[in-house]
DNA sequence: CGTGTTATTGAAGTGTATCAAATTGCGTGG
DNA sequence: CCACGCAATTTGATACACTTCAATAACACG
């Protein structure tokens, strides 16, 4: 009897019965990785602010977000936090620095309650060595991270803050609506202060482009408007 | 007599003679992959400020820098251009749009006399599965690639122009030290204008951190003195 | 030797950070 | 469920680093 649930544990949080398996990045690779992730994942539940990994440890796998919502920042000598990207349920983290043996450049943290799949390192490579694909879905995603980050640095020199805060509220909404953002927030993701930030929503408010007035959500009335400055 | 020089020329051109084939990220995962190179790949050679491929094309193939070196720059809407990284001989340009079935996000210009080698993508992607290795490689260079671009994106944040002229002309002094590097280009590297630039040198020189009395050539005399600000 | 590019210097304007203080809002525990 | 306390938000005043514009000087290149 004991056994029995037990085992049925296992079943339930089996890489099988994952509602990610088919999207995940490297479980979607074929079925066959899933018993291989099974037998070696080990499966994390967080609550909100808490920290995965820190800037500064030593790599020691990967990991996928089952659910919620990751934070990467950085930190810098000065104290300044900046955020580098956010990552969603069925989207993994942490495999940047895999393959350059050198520590995370970045700290993870959750955002709201979070559950997160941890997979060691040698079972990440035993998976590349067998399933090419594998390395297709990495590479895609570490393509498309550079080319965010490559882009969000060029903003960075082109754009006042009222673009980037115009931009940011844009971006955190569409891809993370349900989260409520506070000023600091956006102010990390947008490179500059929660006073400026703070400024610019109230001349945005006062342009139309956004309505804040039911708490600190921000509802946004004209897109077009907000994307042209 | 004819036909001879022929496959003389092809001998002298083969990747199995070139001076990068064992430190190239693509050419030295194996002997196999050159003859693979070898009847596939496309030779060119470049004068300076001449164009690879333009940001918004299509990406048809990687590209190998084997001689000089290769600027990737990206143009913003304001007409303002900024120097995303520079790559010398040994190494790949072009790979980061592979995956991602995107247009180049980047322009890839040659600072100097260069040659480079393009491979078309059904041939890098027949590397890809045969060759397991080459995939670590190149996700290792997308892994390098993004910690640069992360950190230069926060750096951006936090340092003031002194600060990332210093940083910016110990850079590419260090990383490719023959070139005479203009006010111009150092300030697209910094993410600042030329002036800016042309002050905070002055500032360095008037604190004897560097000597810019021949030429253009800028003499660094106090390594630490720059990098504390 | 001229012409266009790069470098330099000056003056002026401004966007944004910083600091400080007041207010609101929210979560937690009583 | 209310009250408390802390965190987040807001507003104001100030300062200044940096960009921008403009004009000249030095240089490289054909």
């Amino acid at each position: 009897m004991k056994a029995a649930s037990v085992i049925n544990l296992k079943e339930l949080s089996s890489c099988h019965k994952c509602g990610h398996k088919d999207h995940n990045i490297i479980c979607s690779v074929s079925s066959d990785v899933l018993s291989l992730l099974d037998a070696a994942k080990i499966k994390s539940t967080y609550k909100p602010h808490q920290t995965i990994f820190y800037q500064g440890n030593d790599p020691l796998g990967l990991y996928t977000v089952s659910e919620g919502l990751v934070k990467l920042e950085s930190v810098s000598e000065s104290g300044q936090a900046h955020t580098v990207r956010y990552v969603g349920a069925g989207h993994a983290i942490g495999y940047q620095s895999l393959f350059t043996n050198e520590k995370y450049n970045v700290s993870a943290t959750t955002v709201e309650n979070s559950i997160v799949c941890f997979i060691p390192k040698n079972v990440v490579m035993d998976i590349f060595n067998k399933f090419p694909m594998a390395s297709f879905q990495i590479m895609k995603a570490l393509s498309e991270d550079l080319k965010l980050a490559d882009s969000k640095w060029t903003d960075q020199m082109d754009k006042d803050v009222p673009q980037r805060v115009a931009e940011a509220i844009l971006y955190l909404q569409d891809h993370f609506a349900h989260q409520n953002w506070t000023r600091k927030e956006i102010a990390e993701w947008a490179g500059t202060t929660p006073e400026s930030v703070i400024r610019t929503l109230a001349q945005f408010e006062k342009s139309g482009f956004i309505d804040q007035t039911e708490g600190r959500n921000i509802k946004i009335l004209n897109r077009s408007g907000l994307m042209n400055k």
